[in-house]
DNA sequence: CCCAAAGTTGACGTTAACGTAAACGGTAGG
DNA sequence: CCTACCGTTTACGTTAACGTCAACTTTGGG
């Protein structure tokens, strides 16, 4: 088996960070590279979950709440109450969600709004131009 | 004309936020509340402030963002030089919220896999505990 | 008149998510 | 051996968005 890992800075490069994040997700629990001597070597998992972590970002969702992804993801499920749990706790992922879908369509069409109030008034500066 | 007006515990209650948050938003230029001798008084165009202020929020944009997509709403627009840059302004903040689109279809549907994983576990538990 | 409720202005405290700088180790090239 | 570069830990600094007093003023009731 091929242990693919990638450097700090590899994986900075690639998502445009800074090695100072990576190192504080670690700290925080979100990534966990192991180690060859001092230097950590970050395992195509930990790749994944930096991708739900900046993806999380982009949404507005603090470490803590993708943490809490994350660990949907990767919970040993052998119990059927915490499966009970993780599967309530989807849901209401779920729910916040599509509230910010609704959210995003609102403002979507607000600037609709604003865009075609903005191309109403061009226009009529122009007329009076011609005028 | 009815000046409608709202104090600032009406408003507080209303969108369940401190009166400090919203003296922090007039503090910030968000919003521009009259005043009655000391007291503020919240016009109902501050009250659409608010909402969207607190739309951004829900969506992830920082009060400067939220500003920004107010100040859109206000500008007194009549130099077509400012509409035009208004309406570049718009179509970077649209391509930014589809992108937030996409980023929370692309979490639905992890979730659903998620749920998918747990669900057929659960099933597993259930069979082993009938056989 | 007195009190409670609602309001005001400072001013300092807090949390998240890093930025930044200091001081050091390992290693590959010239 | 020296330098460059990549990496490490430790620790203090920073910004946004309020929270939390403290110390008033104002106002309507009893």
């Amino acid at each position: 088996m091929i242990q693919n890992t990638y450097s700090i800075s590899d994986l900075a490069r690639e998502f445009d960070i800074t090695t100072r994040a990576l190192r504080f997700y670690e700290e925080k629990g979100l990534l966990r590279p192991e180690r060859e001597g001092q230097k950590r070597l970050f395992s195509p998992a930990d790749r994944v979950r930096l991708e739900l972590i900046l993806r999380g970002k982009r949404i507005g969702l603090t470490l803590e709440e993708s943490r809490g992804i994350i660990d949907m993801y990767e919970r040993g499920q052998d119990n059927a109450e915490q499966l009970n749990s993780l599967l309530g706790k989807i849901d209401e992922r779920r729910q916040s969600l599509r509230a910010q879908l609704q959210d995003i369509q609102a403002m979507l069409s607000e600037l609709d709004d604003v865009q075609a109030r903005c191309q109403h008034a061009l226009k009529n500066i122009e007329e009076e131009a011609t005028a």
